[in-house]
DNA sequence: CGGAGTCTGAGACATCCGTCACACCCTGAG
DNA sequence: CTCAGGGTGTGACGGATGTCTCAGACTCCG
């Protein structure tokens, strides 16, 4: 951990969709008040219940955010990369936590004290915007998740989620969509709320019906997605 | 549907928490551009998907926010009463409704047109504030709701359920809560994502261990509420 | 009094999935 | 090269739960 009011910060926070429209002495302002850290992965940030302290902003690495059950099952509500701010909601109802945060990977953080965010919303109305449509982006995409877990069997529940790498992050090929996937069985099974061995046996699933094609150890192919899609719920993606 | 423009719709919208705080000329202004109806129970308000026109205030009646698979299966969000909003979410990010909504009985809307919301929560940064506690709080419940379906099994999903009831409108008597369930089991079976046989099984489970005991057709008494909270997942309520 | 409709309880059954167990593959360290 | 460790595929098994079915109880209405 180190302190941030090094003349670095500024453009770095300017680089945070957030701040990005801030006039330049607020930046400043907002400089002095963030600390920036590094840690590594498997840090955890928050548990559920905790008092909330401020603000967390990825710069770099990726945060995923969960739940776990006294038996120690996990699930996934979501995972953020850089730019996106983490534990928004207990900043403006005062409550704790609802859920628990560990870096991925080495993450790059800039944390930012509740008070001085308060100030920071209640002063720029387009911060408290946006921060209300991330809100929403993360009631949205729970909504979603609730109606995955309460409907779909697991195939299905990995066919979603697949589909949602394919249009983020899925390159177009004459074969179809390839897609990176570098995550383990492991951590799919803890997203989509399933057994390490139900991935598997939902991949080999897939992989019978011609849906997916493996390409090498963590490249696979989507050769038709709207199929691949047609195990879905209907109306979203 | 009614036209609002009458001289009893300022006093109602007061008696919104939403709205409470607004000064008169706000409330006049308000009152000018709502629209006041009263429908049927199982009048469907909108569907998930659907283009979002305007907010709903519940005055009077229940509105039960859900939504549903290819196969007709039902997943309960959650229920709003009177003085709660209906779909703020989409207002605030211009996107379509995540989930669909029906009245469960007769109820009184107010219902504001998108534009004037806008206008309202713009100049009334408190109203934006409402809003946003309104969203965190729906966010948390959906965080509980997933970790629910994730991981409990159908009586202890019961048992969150009817301990929530106890603490909301249960009656205390020296034998224990007694609450009234002005639903029939179908309707619990949606809430808690289960099968209308499956609640039937649980009640009986819960209703050998001691910890309900039926009074009539629709009352029942629980015991011991912290027996009854020990089946649910730790750290929350 | 009787009949229709609704709600509930219960049994039979199939299915899904979590758990346990184990084999195989690949990689990297020594 | 060899071996340990992590990731993956697969089989066996049991428990939870959805579906189907039916019976009994209650309410409403004539």
């Amino acid at each position: 951990m180190s302190s941030a009011s090094s003349a670095t910060l500024p453009p770095l926070l300017r680089r945070i969709p957030l701040f990005a429209e801030l006039d330049e002495p607020a930046i400043v302002r907002l400089a002095e008040r963030c600390v920036a850290r590094t840690v590594g992965a498997g840090h955890v940030l928050f548990t559920t219940g905790k008092e909330c302290r401020g603000l967390y902003i990825i710069e770099s690495g990726r945060v995923r955010i969960y739940r776990t059950n006294p038996e120690g099952r996990e699930q996934v509500l979501h995972i953020e990369g850089p730019g996106r701010a983490v534990a928004e909601l207990p900043l403006f109802d005062g409550g704790p936590y609802p859920a628990s945060a560990v870096t991925l990977e080495e993450t790059r953080l800039v944390f930012l004290p509740r008070a001085d965010f308060e100030y920071l919303y209640r002063t720029h109305p387009d911060i408290a915007h946006a921060i209300i449509r991330a809100l929403g982006r993360r009631l949205r995409h729970l909504v979603h998740l609730t109606e995955t877990l309460a409907f779909r069997d697991v195939a299905a529940r990995l066919a979603l989620l697949l589909v949602g790498y394919a249009e983020q992050s899925g390159r177009h090929t004459p074969d179809g969509i390839e897609l990176t996937l570098d995550r383990t069985q492991e951590e799919l099974a803890l997203e989509i709320g399933a057994a390490r061995e139900s991935v598997s046996r939902a991949m080999t699933q897939l992989r019978r019906k011609g849906l997916i094609r493996p390409i090498d150890r963590d490249r696979l192919l989507v050769p038709d997605l709207s199929r691949l899609r047609a195990l879905l719920p209907a109306g979203n993606g």
